[in-house]
DNA sequence: AGCCAGGGTCTGC
DNA sequence: GCAGACCATGGC
């Protein structure tokens, strides 16, 4: 799989259903942008790369160590067969059209508590904003990388800090739930690890422990910060979604890929018109 | 100006 | 259990 791995650029070969900038931009993360045509920057797991695709390639450019190659091939969710389970998805008319107009979308596998604390701000919110709500709590309590990026601060880092303290960020009645979250992820009374393997039911409860989240947020946090495919966010789009299409419920094609099938369906839904 | 945004909490039946 | 007010903020 990989061609290329040194000290500046890691390069991926071989890869399909991959559309980075669908997958980066599709509102799932909230920290990538496209600083030139194709080129698309941003931070995750504190290191920050410019990502951009040549035919069946990935690139990455940045300053890797080692263990940078699992990292991303890991975020990219290289492992996962997305061709087999797009073809698979595709017996459903809906779902057929959303893949064809919007191919090689991924769900991206985050950082849990990353994940859960955008998912917080991002409850009646919209997705501009949520980024820049974002962009401010890396810029004033994320590690300043020295090359005018931050990381994503920690639970731990966030969890000393008073909702006046979040004042700048302008993130309104959220604030006080990012710091309920904050304390209970750094005190150990939510368990963020076991999550990407424990009964989902039994996750969701976690979950649902912080003040702020609820069923929406937690399967968020699910989907996209503990790699749980299974799990199934329902926001205004895709309610829409399901009253318009189905009604019934969904089709049997999605069992145990519903979140892949969610997010498809979600930016479709979200571009049409 | 008013409505909407990848919701959740709290209160009152 | 469930509907409805309310919550901050900014884009349109």
């Amino acid at each position: 799989m990989t061609v290329k791995n040194d000290k500046n650029i890691i390069i991926f070969e071989g890869i399909n259903t991959l559309s980075v900038s669908l997958s980066l931009d599709c509102g799932q993360a909230f920290r990538w942008s496209e600083k030139e045509y194709g080129i698309w920057h941003g931070v995750a797991f504190g290191k920050a790369v410019d990502i951009s695709q040549e035919e069946d390639k990935l690139i990455l450019k940045g300053n890797f160590s080692e263990d940078d190659e699992r990292i991303w091939a890991d975020y990219f969710d290289l492992g996962r067969d997305y061709f087999s389970i797009c073809e698979k998805l595709k017996s459903d008319p809906h779902l057929k059209v959303a893949i064809e107009a919007y191919p090689g979308i991924r769900i991206l596998r985050q950082e849990s508590w990353e994940a859960l604390c955008s998912f917080i701000i991002s409850q009646n919110n919209n997705i501009p904003r949520i980024k820049g709500i974002v962009e401010r709590l890396c810029t004033h309590f994320g590690e300043d990388l020295r090359n005018g990026d931050f990381t994503f601060p920690s639970a731990e880092k966030l969890a000393l800090l008073t909702v006046e303290d979040l004042a700048p960020i302008r993130s309104g009645f959220r604030a006080k739930y990012i710091i309920d979250a904050a304390q209970k992820v750094a005190n150990g009374e939510v368990n963020l690890q076991k999550l990407s393997s424990c009964d989902i039911d039994e996750a969701r409860e976690e979950l649902i422990k912080i003040k702020g989240v609820g069923a929406k947020v937690a399967e968020c946090t699910l989907l996209y910060g503990c790699g749980r495919v299974d799990a199934f966010p329902v926001d205004v789009w895709v309610r829409r979604i399901m009253s318009e299409m189905y009604p019934d419920g969904l089709p049997d094609c999605t069992k145990t890929v519903e979140g892949i099938a969610q997010q498809y369906l979600f930016h479709w839904r979200r571009n049409v018109e």
